[in-house]
DNA sequence: TTGACATATGAATATATGTTCATATAATCA
DNA sequence: TGATTATATGAACATATATTCATATGTCAA
């Protein structure tokens, strides 16, 4: 399947929309994703799984974390369509707020994994 | 549902895709994209219905035709990318061939559907 | 090496979606 | 008006896909 083909596939879900959008801004890993959506573990695994295959995102291990950026060679124009379009948006700028407190919240411990605490 | 979902949805499908990057170099209407991409007309119809609920085409009848075209509000940089990534694709530049070749031999005549003559 | 933690994956299932077929609508022309 | 042309739409069906559940893999710490 072409390359633009896949990418339109990875964002016409908005699970993996509201992923990518976050990871524009911030890497993050697994548990933190799980946090500020509050879906479940594999859902997001899933989820990440289709974005990294159309090259959207890119990922690197650190110990148990594994953590998630927007990919290096993503096309420009596309990421900022994207954003773009996110900014008139009520229930991405409300991702971006909980992402922004739990990196917050985080910096004290100096560790991430928010979830496994509770 | 959100505008840029509904857009990445609408692009999420090769006979659309196909369709919008036609309608990016020219206006056309039902028939001549059956032509072009060798597909029956509800097909077509159905796409189409598909790209502009999503607001990426605009259409303006004329007699018995309805000739469509890239929405004039459509983000510009979302074309750009789109544009961007079509250039390397083989599919997409043999479709632009034959459009390019029909609306030729439509010229003399000075009449657009191709199929019904047939 | 054993246990705990973080993530990935496969199978199953429910839902969404693309295509086709039949038919409806809309415009033109005789 | 009736016939023809061009397009749109609805229902049905087959396929694709998102999510969940169970389980596997990989990493670290004791």
């Amino acid at each position: 399947m072409d390359d633009v083909l896949r990418q339109m596939k990875a964002l016409a879900d908005p699970t993996r929309l509201r992923i990518m959008l976050l990871l524009f801004e911030e890497e993050l890993c697994v548990c933190e994703l799980e946090s500020v959506l509050g879906m479940e573990q594999s859902r997001i695994s899933h989820a990440l799984r289709t974005l990294r295959d159309a090259n959207l995102i890119e990922d690197r291990r650190d110990g148990h974390w594994v953590f998630h950026r927007a990919a290096e060679g993503l096309s420009r124009t596309l990421a900022t369509y994207l954003k773009e379009s996110a900014k008139g948006n009520q229930d991405i700028s409300a991702d971006r707020k909980k992402m922004v407190s739990l990196l917050e919240s985080e910096k004290p411990q100096g560790k991430r994994c928010p979830l496994r605490d509770k």
